[in-house]
DNA sequence: ATCTATGCAAAACATTTGCACCACC
DNA sequence: GGTGGTGCAAATGTTTTGCATAGAT
């Protein structure tokens, strides 16, 4: 009666071990609504497993963005934040004020970035947009 | 005969000092025609005047940007590179493989941004458009 | 003469790594 | 039981900062 999820089985295919750490930073991620960074996952991850070190959160976010579990967004100015990889694929908008990200999707900036680089003679490989903006009102 | 170049004017009438170390950092700027980084222009900056320390070109960087003189990009993984304002905004393509920087502009682009941001009620006030791509052929 | 800018060295951060021990498969 | 993962602490790379002095206005 295993209750492995997705992102667990994931792992066990790519050949890693599913050990209590990574659970725990996993859970984290799952149940996180916003972009936390390192410490801050460190800090959560501490109250489910005390053992838990800032190394081996590095090490595992590390990790779960090379197996394509995690995205890394490095924001201005700050330490980079961590979100689950959903599969499909957002831009940020950043509010200045409060540090809140919000995600949107934009098709039509997509064919735009392709179009461009093709003129350059490049193709692309990774892409990044985000807006950094105030409330109105 | 005070030959004074535009950004050196700038400086002045932001009422700080035209000293030696912001004179060199500001020529290596100009002569720039990459994307260097801190470490860069101090290396460039010492071949110009040995006396000049690495904090000093921080120290300058950062005043110059909050000058409008000078842009800080920070890229995927490495350390922030700049390069002086030319007034005109564009975006970046970054050659994965050699790790050159490529300017382009699209209106297009800026257009939708704008959209997008307000219609979730926000108003622009920075934005980042970064497109890391490998040469075709 | 005043007051800002500099150099130096130390500190602050974010992140990585060597090593001995632990625990997953 | 073997190997990969972890904790700890030290190292690394980037950027900032305190303090006494030098230098621009």
């Amino acid at each position: 009666m295993s209750e492995l999820t997705e992102y667990e089985r994931r792992l066990r295919e790519a050949g890693l071990r599913l050990t209590e750490p990574r659970r725990v930073i996993l859970r984290i991620l799952d149940e996180a609504a916003d972009h936390p960074d390192a410490t801050e996952i460190f800090q959560r991850a501490v109250k489910k497993d005390a053992r838990i070190s800032l190394a081996t959160v590095y090490r595992t976010l590390k990790m779960l963005e090379e197996t394509g579990v995690v995205e890394r967004h490095a924001f201005e100015g700050g330490p980079a934040r961590f979100e689950q990889a959903d599969g499909e694929h957002h831009d940020h908008l950043i509010d200045v004020e409060t540090g809140d990200v919000i995600e949107f999707t934009s098709p039509r900036i997509e064919e735009l970035q392709k179009a461009i680089a093709e003129e350059l003679g490049y193709e692309i490989v990774d892409h990044r947009l985000e807006l950094y903006g105030r409330k109105i009102r």
